[in-house]
DNA sequence: CTGAAAGCGCTTACAG
DNA sequence: CTGAAAGCGCTTACAG
């Protein structure tokens, strides 16, 4: 006696299964491509081909499986495709924060520019962190993203190393990359030359440097600023640096440090906008006037510079851009474009306003 | 003559394809379950079990899975194991906003929570928008996600519709939501009650409201606000209420209406600390005395509150817990454990400052 | 503690 | 324009 196999498994209508605690495997027994296929009477190819591009599919039969799918309520199963076609429409993105509001708009652009080519987003935190970094390209590389989107916490090698074996691109943010490697940023060394110019320019005899987190763009732009200052003869020795991460709380802190060690100080940069923010509140709460008594820049113009009283002169730089940018990049070299520079650099502009 | 199938694929060391560009199935040559088996002379159900639980698998076999899995840079495929095991461990977020800190700081309290459990998030921003959180919904829905936890922009109604055949566990973010419903959050009908009535408390006798966005929860704060007024005999009719999105920027702009409406006016609650800031600032750009002048009160006690000048009561709000105890109560469910509460409220604390 | 079989729901690569 | 076959890399459900 033969087992007859059922090629069609039999769905009886308002066979509701009461036990939800049980964990079977089509919870809510949600339509498949079969389902759909049986419904429009084709083939789940031919399904399978309209779902992608209808083109491909004699209108009657797209018509029909319209229906169905409509019907039916179906939703394809991403795990089956990407499993089938070895493509995952996932692209990861590493970020150091998302407290810093420079990263959130960052992942703006990128979502901006991925969302309408069907991509979905991994986002991944690494605090900083280069050990937690690691970690998360190895997570994320279990999910077989078709690349990888990250802001370095530190050197891009151990980045390289642990994904060449992998073949998933990469496209660096905000830090520009050496040959062989893609990237899109702008030169924090020039940004934070151009800040050092500023202060110089504008008559400073005794400026400060105050730094939070103290990653390799903030020690990038360390590097500009104080050879501006060099080049204008001022001493570039005098700045408050501490690992802890930046707020604006700290910004108060970094302040009143910084002025207790050179009370002559009458220039302060402050390696971001948040800390600039508390330098502000905290000069507004000694009575010292910016910019009068102290002149004060920022990083990154966030939105409240521009409003904050007096307003914060700061360096506006392109992150949403970035973000597009590199997600653009990225894009091209999935769809087997060679992209025309392996580098691109946005730029970055100086916004002198009132505070200095 | 018979085609002899190879039942193992043969991989010749060092056979590299030159041509990168070529979509090849195996890109790199990404090491499999089966790879890991033959290595350490097991089947593949032994390594898959000793990947997921060591203790099913005698030590030596052990031994040997992990030195194979070490040498061959073996890394999982989701794709596959959600396929087979009908679990995604994908947990979809759906907020309203990323640019609004206490999203972000809600984002961070599920991370902690489903992270160590080896859940990864899917984040959806739906700007607040109801029909772009009925795309993120099905959308993903198609990855297939073990539970959602959404901050809605609307309805839960719509919510429920889209999920219910999908039987995908659902846990609400700050609404409170009806029975039969899983939430975590607490009342900001009350919160903007205990507003109204710090403001009365305190001599108010012309109390005015700005608000943006106005989403849900922000009308139920000035429900709570305005029925605390009029508790205390106070109007409860000066308002400026706007549809754009908050900013800081904003905050100066509705504040300046409000004192054209209302040249009296001596208090005034924005329903969030970005507004409050910017009303601060416009303040100080005006010659305003706050609190002497104008009181202000912002909400959710965003990390500058504490530290400007003057420094901006507020309500303190529980975001990173509420991320963190509905992904807790998602969990919960996913376990087959039934949370003991439907709906957790986690309160909120006013805080006094100085502003007001 | 271990393994052979079957299948998850799609797509690729052919063939017509 | 359409379809039958095979397979993606895992896990489930059995059986020993």
């Amino acid at each position: 006696m033969t087992k007859i196999k059922r090629e069609v498994p039999v769905r009886i209508a308002g066979e509701d299964n009461p036990n939800t605690a049980v964990n079977r495997r089509r919870p809510g027994g949600r339509a498949t491509l079969e389902d759909v296929a049986r419904h429009a009477e084709v083939s789940t190819m031919t399904v399978s081909r309209a779902l992608r591009d209808t083109s491909l599919v004699s209108p009657s039969a797209r018509e029909r499986i319209e229906a169905a799918v409509r019907e039916l309520g179906y939703i394809p199963n991403r795990a089956a495709r990407t499993l089938a076609s070895a493509r995952s429409k996932l692209i990861a993105v590493l970020v150091p924060s998302l407290s810093n509001a420079v990263f959130v708009e960052t992942l703006a652009g990128v979502q901006d520019c991925v969302g309408p080519a069907g991509y979905q987003l991994l986002i991944g935190n690494t605090g900083y962190s280069p050990a937690r970094q690691a970690e998360l390209l190895s997570a994320y590389l279990a999910h077989a993203p078709d690349g990888f989107l990250v802001t370095g916490s530190d050197d891009t090698k151990a980045i390289r190393e642990h994904l060449k074996t992998s073949g998933v691109p990469l496209v660096h943010m905000f830090d520009l990359a050496a040959a062989g490697e893609w990237s899109v940023g702008f030169s924090q060394r020039k940004a934070g030359h151009a800040i050092g110019a500023h202060l110089a320019g504008r008559g400073a005899r005794r400026p400060g440097f105050i730094a939070a987190q103290l990653d390799p763009r903030t020690m990038q732009r360390r590097a500009g600023y104080r050879r501006a200052l060099r080049e204008a003869g001022l001493d570039a020795g005098l700045e408050i640096l501490t690992k802890q991460p930046s707020s604006v709380d700290l910004g108060c802190t970094l302040l009143r440090s910084l002025l207790s060690e050179a009370p002559d100080c009458d220039a302060v940069f402050c390696c971001n906008d948040d800390l600039a923010l508390g330098a502000l509140f905290e000069c507004q709460r000694l009575k010292i006037a910016v910019p009068r008594d102290l002149a004060i820049v920022g990083f990154n113009d966030l939105p409240f510079a521009a409003v904050a009283s007096p307003s914060i002169t700061t360096v506006a730089t392109p992150r949403y851009a970035v973000g597009f940018e590199a997600a653009r990049m990225l894009l091209q070299i999935l769809d087997g474009i060679a992209p025309e520079r392996n580098r691109i650099d946005l730029g970055f502009d100086l916004v002198v306003r009132e505070s200095a």
